[in-house]
DNA sequence: TTCAATGTTTAGAC
DNA sequence: GGTCTAAACATTGA
């Protein structure tokens, strides 16, 4: 379930874990999973580690390296004890590589970096590291919605791009707001009490402040989760515990709704499934 | 066997 | 140009 919450989990965690380190060997296994001259990014030491909204960018210096994650993308550190993060897989506690590992990094201390991803989806790409924020997976990106600078007024406006748009698919495009993908678009939405279907342009000023509340609670509460599930992790509880079991509506159809006990509805708004409960949220009129 | 799955990009139709 | 939909990417599991 990479989406923001997830990638700042994973962030958090590797810069615990590897910053200092320097990459000795990058052994790739499937070549499209790595964009770039792989010598550029070997023999560097780790400097730090930020997120563009859902992109990884792992400092090297002259070099960075980027990672996107997209649907089934995981990372797993190995160094005695193990970090996992990304798509929440049974086979992330077995032993590394397995049939779905990409691309695997060597550190000077011994321990590894893996990168799996079962659809192949995700990319590493090397870059510049002048180049990282003018690079195509972060140029054109909207507010992050966890910093200072984002508000209310600022997702309003940016909503107004898309008058005629369902609210949830309008949340979702990465230029009105980064990193609220699918699971927490429909969150949000649950959070705000507003129908998904209902169109942009019928919100009113007090719905919009709802919105960035609602927003602002369902990644915070995903990050707060994903950390509970790497704990979980930690003391080989297995995979349980992740975001998806405190998730209001997400992947919840036909359960009851944690509310009002109503049953949650799935419909499909922009050709992407999306869960709500008929009783909680009401389209605005 | 068919369908949907956490994301993004691109092609095509209005 | 804007806006929106569907397809594409590759694989798995229900």
């Amino acid at each position: 379930m990479p989406e923001l919450p997830e990638v700042e989990t994973i962030k958090l965690g590797l810069q615990k874990k590897i910053v200092g380190l320097k990459i000795i060997k990058i052994q790739i296994n499937a070549a499209k999973s790595f964009i770039g001259n792989l010598n550029l990014g070997q023999g560097q030491k780790v400097l730090n580690i930020k997120r563009y909204a859902k992109v990884l960018a792992i400092e090297l210096g002259k070099n960075s390296l980027l990672f996107h994650l997209k649907m089934t993308g995981q990372l797993i550190y190995d160094g005695g004890t193990r970090f996992v993060g990304g798509h929440p897989t049974p086979d992330m506690r077995d032993s590394m590589p397995n049939s779905h590992t990409r691309v695997i990094f060597s550190f000077s201390d011994g321990s590894h970096l893996y990168f799996n991803d079962q659809r192949r989806f995700g990319w590493i790409r090397v870059v510049d590291s002048g180049q990282v924020t003018g690079d195509s997976s972060i140029k054109n990106l909207g507010p992050e919605p966890l910093e200072k600078e984002f508000s209310w007024e600022i997702l309003k406006n940016n909503l107004l791009k898309h008058k005629n748009m369902p609210i949830k698919v309008a949340i979702m495009d990465q230029t009105v707001v980064s990193g609220v993908g699918n699971i927490y678009a429909s969150e949000a939405c649950f959070n705000t009490k507003v129908d998904p279907r209902t169109k942009v342009s019928q919100l009113t000023d007090q719905d919009m402040k709802s919105l960035y509340r609602g927003v602002l609670k369902a990644l915070r509460d995903g990050i707060k989760y994903g950390g509970s599930s790497r704990a979980h992790f930690v003391d080989s509880e297995g995979h349980k515990g992740y975001f998806l079991d405190y998730a209001f509506v997400y992947g919840r159809n036909g359960h009851k709704c944690k509310v009002c006990e109503n049953k949650i509805k799935k419909i499909t708004l922009g050709g992407r499934g999306t869960y709500f409960c008929p009783n909680c949220q009401k389209v605005v009129e």
